[in-house]
DNA sequence: TAATAATGTTAACCTAGATTAACTATTTTA
DNA sequence: TAAAATAGTTAATCTAGGTTAACATTATTA
């Protein structure tokens, strides 16, 4: 039952991007999958191959890859996390919408399962009926800190803050 | 001042490993990194090549690779990454030690500062005075979701809970 | 001090994942 | 239906980051 093949980073999102323009279109092509990802058609191509091997998708040449079922499985795993993730960090963080798709698309392949539940959990916690105010409080203890030319969180800030710039591999 | 260089995670997690063996045994060789890492000499090598040549460290053979002042500024930035993690996943989360380390050890390379930085909030805002029941009551509604068998949460934890395993590079 | 052990590098090789150029096959359209 | 446009693959090449085997160099110790 349970899918203990490991994919790669870089096949985890070629299916999570086909198992998305499946939806959103009904069909993914080699074309749409590499306009997605901003990489060539035989980057696709050489991925495909890779996920027919493992059973995870079939492809119709010229009309669309479908995911199997087992390939399903494994996209809304995948999507699962992307979800909590950039749920989280949208809404509790209050990262900005861009910047939270990147981070998730990276952080979703090499979180554990545990940690990324536990995140639910938080994230659950912070939109509880009982919490309504937590996020509010939260927000505020962000804003008394910036105001704060003592504050340790601030100063610490600045160390970690040199590179803005990352990787989307 | 800002170091626009971008290392790769690779080349990151070396630097960061050479950083805290200075500290830990005043010194740093090829091996103790390769011990560190678990890999073979030659990866070390290979890697120390790319560091010196981005004048990173220094390696007096048989004695030490040292970090220059840049290299130490790059290191110290990656390890604050990986402090305020593993703190986040540890006390927050209550992720055991050991997953912690290896989460915060992928997830480090790939974050970026801004949602870092978001994450630190939280850290300290979870860890102010104010707020010091604030932990117990998260402790407390996960408690409660997990005797709870229609919880939201908990049946999502199905869905992303299916593979434990998960890479390291 | 000579033999041995430890340290480190080089060379050859492997895999993953990307690229461009050239090609084939299908679909569309005039 | 023939020509053109689109879709996709193959082949050759590149980079990053590993491996093992063989070798050179330095340190240790008997």
């Amino acid at each position: 039952m349970t899918e203990k093949k490991i994919l790669t980073p870089s096949l985890e999102h070629y299916l999570r991007t086909i198992h998305e323009l499946e939806k959103e279109k009904g069909y993914a092509r080699v074309t749409d999958v590499a306009d997605k990802l901003k990489v060539a058609k035989p980057a696709v191509s050489n991925a495909l191959k890779k996920l027919i091997a493992n059973k995870l998708v079939d492809h119709k040449i010229y009309e669309s890859i479908f995911l199997t079922k087992k390939g399903e499985e494994q996209a809304i795993n995948v999507s699962g996390k992307f979800s909590i993730l950039v749920n989280f960090l949208i809404e509790i963080l209050g990262i900005d919408e861009e910047k939270a798709f990147l981070d998730a698309c990276l952080i979703e392949h090499y979180i554990s399962p545990t940690s990324l539940n536990r995140f639910l959990d938080l994230l659950r916690f912070f939109e509880s009926k009982e919490n309504s105010e937590l996020l509010e409080l939260f927000k505020k203890y962000q804003r008394d800190c910036e105001s704060d030319d003592n504050c340790p969180t601030c100063s610490f800030h600045c160390e970690v803050s040199t590179n803005e710039e990352y990787r989307l591999t």
